[in-house]
DNA sequence: AGCACGCCGACT
DNA sequence: GTCGGCGTGCTC
């Protein structure tokens, strides 16, 4: 029998399986990681499948043999398999590239350089024995370590004279733990353990209980002295077996279910007449109670010996469905999150794997977990546009789930209030199926929003980045001891540098964007590749000295509102404070804990979080990601524009909401003030379909980053050729836009260009790029489905 | 991706 | 002579 195997290596030009003898009496299934010869050096391997050899005769290569399975706990299922296969396929990457997302460690060995000596080394003196001795009495000593602990000269002696020598060792990064068992053989009928009392209590000790790990024993307090010894008479034997795992999450103080609402509960049952695993979109505004809905259905398969996978935006890790799902499931679920050390993630990862707990609840990545026995996947928050990952490979969540769950015929929930467009197009398209919640649960009122035009501000004399409402609205809050929410999309101090006089505006060296003045370290920095400059004293360009700051960043409202309630406790989280007080929960936890009144702050503080003593949002540029030239750019509004509203009177304080733009006409603030999806949402595909824009029309981009400008073009150049001439070829309706230059022209010194491939089904363009070394080429990056 | 192989220029 | 620059091509 032969073994298909995918060498797990990140080379783009390695588009192909190779395959391998598997030796007699190896246990090698599909999905196994093995260690393998690969040229000159040896390689880790993944298995995707095992058949008879049917080409021995027209063979044009040595078939070599695999050299040994790296583990037989971590590896893949037959559907982690397919799945990898249709990732690879579908959004262009290496297969290499989509097998890695589904491994903890992405390389099953590393391989070092040790270090050993000779058979009958000798040495000629004191400081050469030391290190004999050394490496002796240590395997694989690496040689970074023997030069950390001992003289250059002296080893380079014993390298001269070849008693040391180098090897390559292949460090196995999932090898499977075990742990030693102790369990009871015979009684000691004959008396043998008269003089060793402790050696007889043990075992009587044994005799009576069910097998258990040496390490119990020992904490009881028998050495493991004395249990060598009671195994070395034959009483007892020691057998390996592969360690356990353990739960880290424990469910809190347990609550009961609420009583579901009428129309909560149709929803419910809706999902559980399921008949071979749709999609169901769940769209309910904010507070309509989607997670008791998720709960109750959670429920229902750990009642049928199933699993629940639970997929939540990054930044709600720390929220409240999570804390919600621990509540009530604690002890059945694991929390698959970044702080997680790679071994806790492991562990985490075999316990569903094997089935020993039913609910997995993480972000984007938790995705790629093995399941033992999925009956059921929750996406909420689908709209997130942190499940688009954004590197290679450039998968969208909620594909992924569709795909794994289709396997399994177990349904996927689609939450959200402001579903994606294009999914809520799918819905009323009827792939998936829709489900509305139109009432708030104890039907609390939808926060009151008013919109300020900024213009008119301006024209009554108003230069502040608050305007007059705004300042009322949190005169009000303060006075009333209430909670603030305050959301403004750029960070820093002023977002730019320019000179009155020339109208030079300071740029990043490597990248072509203007910096950001930050006041704290009074710096000027990048928010590409985050480069620091000096703030200039006089204009680079022209010598004057009028070079001021511009545009308004979190750091500046944060000085603002200071100034205008000194007594106001205010919080500002974004980017900046987020890494530098080790993660925004801290502060979000001493927000809600009511230690400030203002949280002041990046998209960051729109997501996810329920703050009962919340009663005013203030959206500072509710426009600001309206300009953007991308498609989504209303979508994302919208969608920031509700969430942000919508953090506003989660308790039992109604909420007031103000937002600032200048654009109060446009479509999307209208909507987003009124709170009005549906209307969003027609105007929004209206738009899609004029443009032919997704849902109607695929999009695949193709960016081209290179340090030379000119060669930059080329490659551009020569891959539209490429296309147009297929496409004249196929008789395809494909369009083939570009090369033209990206919206940031320059990042880290590379020129970046953009190639457009659009049309109504991709499928025959994706072959056709997938058969072309061409687009392989490095500095070639394939974005499918792109989200830019 | 690595690494061997190979074909040219510089130099103990 | 031969050491080492990195272009090319192969890995079951």
């Amino acid at each position: 029998m032969l073994a298909e195997i995918s060498i797990n290596i990140t080379a783009k030009a390695l588009q192909q399986t190779f395959s391998y003898s598997i030796p007699a009496g190896m246990k090698v299934r599909a999905g196994s990681r093995v260690l393998v010869p690969f040229g000159s050096r040896k390689e880790e391997g993944i298995v995707l499948s095992i058949h008879e050899d049917t080409e021995a005769a027209t063979r044009t290569f040595t078939l070599k043999p695999i050299l040994a399975v790296l583990s037989d706990q971590v590896g893949f299922r037959e559907e982690m398999i397919q799945t990898a296969l249709w990732i690879s396929q579908y959004y262009l990457c290496s297969l290499a590239d989509a097998l890695r997302l589904f491994m903890i460690e992405k390389k099953g060995i590393s391989q070092r350089t040790c270090v050993e000596a000779v058979p009958d080394a000798v040495a000629l003196d004191g400081a050469e024995a030391l290190v004999l001795d050394y490496v002796s009495r240590h395997s694989h000593v690496e040689k970074k370590t023997l030069e950390k602990h001992f003289a250059p000269d002296v080893l380079a002696g014993l390298y001269s004279r070849q008693v040391l020598r180098d090897y390559l060792y292949q460090q196995n990064n999932v090898a499977d733990k075990l742990e030693t068992w102790l369990s009871f053989d015979h009684a000691d009928t004959e008396g043998t353990l008269k003089r060793s009392p402790r050696q007889a209590e043990l075992l009587q000790a044994l005799a009576q209980s069910e097998p258990q790990p040496v390490s119990t024993w020992v904490q009881k307090g028998y050495s493991h002295d004395l249990i060598r010894h009671l195994c070395a008479h034959g009483f007892a034997r020691l057998t390996e077996k592969p360690s356990r795992t353990v739960n880290f999450t424990h469910a809190l103080a347990a609550d009961t279910p609420w009583q579901l609402t009428e129309e909560q509960q149709a929803a419910v049952e809706t999902i559980q007449r399921d008949q071979g695993g749709k999609t169901y979109l769940l769209h309910g505004v904010t507070g309509s109670g989607k997670t008791e809905i998720y709960m109750k259905l959670t429920a229902d398969v750990l009642a049928r010996g199933g699993q629940v996978l639970v997929l939540v935006p990054e930044i709600a890790l720390t929220g409240q469905i999570v804390r919600c799902f621990v509540r009530r499931f604690g002890n059945d679920a694991v929390v698959m999150h970044s702080q997680l050390s790679k071994g806790e993630r492991r562990n985490n990862w075999l316990r569903m794997a094997n089935g020993e707990s039913h609910i997995c609840i993480g972000a984007r990545s938790a995705v790629f977990t093995a399941f033992h026995n999925l009956g059921l996947i929750i996406v909420d928050e689908e709209h997130d546009s942190s499940y688009k990952q954004d590197d290679v490979p450039r998968y969208h969540t909620v594909e992924v789930a569709r795909r794994r769950a289709a396997y399994y015929g177990c349904p996927v929930i689609l939450g959200s209030a402001t579903p994606s467009v294009g999914d809520y197009y799918k819905a009323l398209q009827g792939e998936y199926v829709l489900i509305t919640l139109r009432e708030r649960v104890l039907h609390r009122p939808l926060p009151d929003v008013a919109v300020v035009d900024m213009r008119e501000e301006l024209a009554r004399g108003n230069r502040n980045v608050l305007s007059d409402a705004m300042v009322a609205l949190l005169t009000e809050t303060l006075q009333k001891k209430q909670q603030a929410i305050i959301l403004l999309n750029r960070r820093g101090f002023s977002t730019f540098v320019m000179c009155r006089k020339c109208g030079y505006v300071v740029k990043c060296n490597t990248c072509d964007v203007a910096m950001v003045y930050h006041k704290n370290q009074h710096r000027l920095r990048c928010h590409y590749c985050d480069a620091e400059k000096d703030v200039p004293l006089v204009c680079p360009s022209c010598g004057s000295k009028y070079i001021k700051f511009f545009g308004t960043g979190t750091e500046k409202v944060e000085e603002q509102l200071q100034l205008q309630f000194p007594q106001a406790r205010i919080a500002r989280l974004d980017q900046d404070t987020k890494a530098r007080k080790n993660s925004g929960d801290r502060i979000i936890e001493a927000f809600r804990r009511e230690e400030y009144d203002i949280l002041l702050g990046t998209q960051m503080v729109a997501k996810g979080h329920d703050f009962a003593n919340v009663s005013a949002v203030g959206i500072l540029s509710a426009d600001s990601l309206l300009n953007l030239p991308v498609y989504w750019a209303g979508e994302r509004t919208f969608q920031l524009l509700t969430q942000a509203a919508g953090r506003a009177g989660r308790g039992d304080i109604p909420g007031k909401v103000v937002m600032q733009t200048y654009a109060p006409e446009h479509y999307v603030i209208q909507c987003a003030q009124k709170q009005d999806y549906q209307a969003f949402y027609e105007q929004e595909i209206a738009y899609r379909q004029e443009l032919l824009y997704p849902p109607f029309h695929q999009l695949l981009k193709i960016v081209i980053v290179d340090e030379n400008e000119k060669t930059l073009w080329e490659t551009g150049n020569t891959l539209a050729l490429l296309l147009q001439t297929w496409k004249k070829e196929s008789a395809s309706d494909t369009a083939i836009i570009g090369p033209f230059v990206d919206i940031i022209k320059k990042v880290r010194n590379k020129y970046r260009i953009v190639l457009l491939v659009k049309g109504k089904d991709l499928t025959e363009a994706k072959a056709f790029i997938r058969e072309h070394a061409e687009f392989r080429r490095p500095g070639v990056l394939l974005d499918v489905d792109s989200a830019g």
